[in-house]
DNA sequence: GTCCGTGCAAAAGCTTTGCAGCCTT
DNA sequence: AAGGCTGCAAAGCTTTTGCACGGAC
């Protein structure tokens, strides 16, 4: 049983030089980024072949991801601060009853130099009770 | 000087409705299922109009948002749990050096309930530096 | 020679926006 | 009457995917 989408068994200089880059720098780039930088090595890159190496290599565990913007947003009338459960598998998202951390926000900034926190976003991720049930089976 | 992008003076049942929905739910909606729920109450209803009242509710504070998915996602090398501090102006983002707090997710899970937390995911957000010189202009 | 990876282009999916007409004030 | 709000449709953006070709092994 496996169930990674890309199986990779070849070698690709791209892959190689997408890898190096994101070594190389703490801009924690974009996609886009990336395809700008290897552009000129290569002229006729595409961005697909960005999208799928970035897979593989997260894949692979050798990069992280971490997901901004806004492709499904989800609202909520809640407007205290506060933090949510997020069930991996069929996406529900649940409020958390722990009480917010303020504190959070000091130690934040007594480690973040000339960087002003002003404030945070904390997720929780995991399997809610349905999703756990059926895994279960 | 203002800076909204909606001054809203005027009344609307859809807005009302938007918001007596979400605030009936604790389901954190996406655009596309108050569309759903409120379609069979206005058969002529549109998405754009679900996401300009869930912008100018937002804007008031009567409601949050919670962005997730992959518009913009970012990649980066380091694969050890860290956290991030992201400047709410430029969008740059850093490493932050506070240690990674795997008790968070015990404490989460004793208030989880029958949620099981495997991880979390927490970022602060405020001003690197560049901006907030800029700003002090 | 296989068949994986690439480039190219089209498609997909969510969100935004232009526009004309309607509705609130 | 003024102009914000709506529905409709098109556009915008990032990411994904189908396909044929070229390259890795």
């Amino acid at each position: 049983m496996n169930n990674l989408k890309y199986q990779i068994t070849r070698h690709s200089v791209q892959r190689d030089r997408i890898l190096e880059l994101l070594r190389s720098t703490d801009r924690h780039p974009t996609a886009d980024w990336l395809y700008d930088k290897l552009k000129s090595d290569f002229p006729r890159l595409s961005l697909g072949t960005i999208y799928r190496n970035l897979a593989i290599l997260h894949e692979q565990g050798l990069i992280r991801k971490i997901s901004f913007g806004s492709a499904f947003d989800r609202f909520e009338a809640r407007v205290d601060h506060h933090y949510h459960l997020v069930c991996e598998e069929c996406g529900r998202i649940m409020d958390l009853a722990i009480p917010f951390d303020e504190e959070l926000n000091k130690k934040a900034n007594a480690s973040a130099g000339t960087f002003q926190v002003r404030h945070h976003r904390l997720e929780f991720y995991g399997l809610c009770e349905n999703c756990r049930s059926q895994k279960d089976k």
